[in-house]
DNA sequence: TCATTATTTAAGCAAATGCTTAAATAATGA
DNA sequence: TCATTATTTAAGCATTTGCTTAAATAATGA
């Protein structure tokens, strides 16, 4: 950004161009957190993940590897991302991992799932 | 997957893990194409860009350029992305060309919306 | 017609993403 | 204690992302 390249048109309304900046700014928090977690669900893989734990309540990094045809390993990394990104928790059981959904950010995902069945609902009945 | 690795473990459900893949084969178009605007909207950059359309209605590159103190051709290619994902249209006025929400997917982003609006409200009361 | 303005497009590049394979941890049970 | 099982971690690598700068389009108005 030279400063180069910039419209210099009348039509422009700066009282326009300054309210938003405002509202950009008092928001910023909101858009680097809101954006994240939908950058975590905007993976085909994770959003799998994401509606099978729904489903399911609780899954292993060992199922979810069996039921998507993908390398442990693979799983087991969109697993962290989650993890790190708080959507998903885990407890141990024995030498077995159960992650399931974390409840704060279900009121935002939750959409995602019914969408998806509705879809769902429709190919069936066609 | 060299089919190495993989679990091998009697707790498995295997009715369970079966119903899983069907769930999955059933929507794997779904998944698509909410991973595909879900990975659109999270892009902080983009988000923004998303949240001033709904707030102005219609805003041009260069306005957009301004609010977020970003290049043109940054919010030029950005702006392309979503178009390409059919989240936004354009109108031509002169020669400056007016970006808008498309109607299609605004019950998927409008949540996103009011989520910005809850938390600005509540860090304006503190 | 020509300079100006608004926008897009393209090439280049650093950083991030998402997989792979191989090795490291950790719990279980013989 | 030792082999097995479940999982994570790390390194490597191809692909994608998101910017930059420079050039190409297209509309406007002198």
């Amino acid at each position: 950004m030279e400063g180069k390249n910039v419209c210099i048109r009348e039509l422009a309304d700066p009282v326009q161009i300054n309210d938003c900046r405002k509202k950009v700014a008092a928001n910023e928090k909101s858009f680097t957190q809101l954006s994240a977690i939908l950058s975590l669900a905007g993976n085909d893989v994770r959003l799998k993940i994401l509606y099978l734990l729904e489903e399911e309540k609780e899954l292993c990094p060992c199922d979810l590897s069996d039921i998507l045809g993908m390398s442990i390993p693979a799983i087991s990394q969109h697993l962290r991302k989650m993890k790190d990104g708080d959507i998903v928790g885990s407890r141990k059981v024995g030498q077995t991992i159960l992650y399931s959904l974390r409840t704060e950010h279900l009121k935002l995902l939750r959409p995602f799932f019914k969408i998806i069945n509705q879809v769902n609902l429709k190919t069936e009945t066609v």
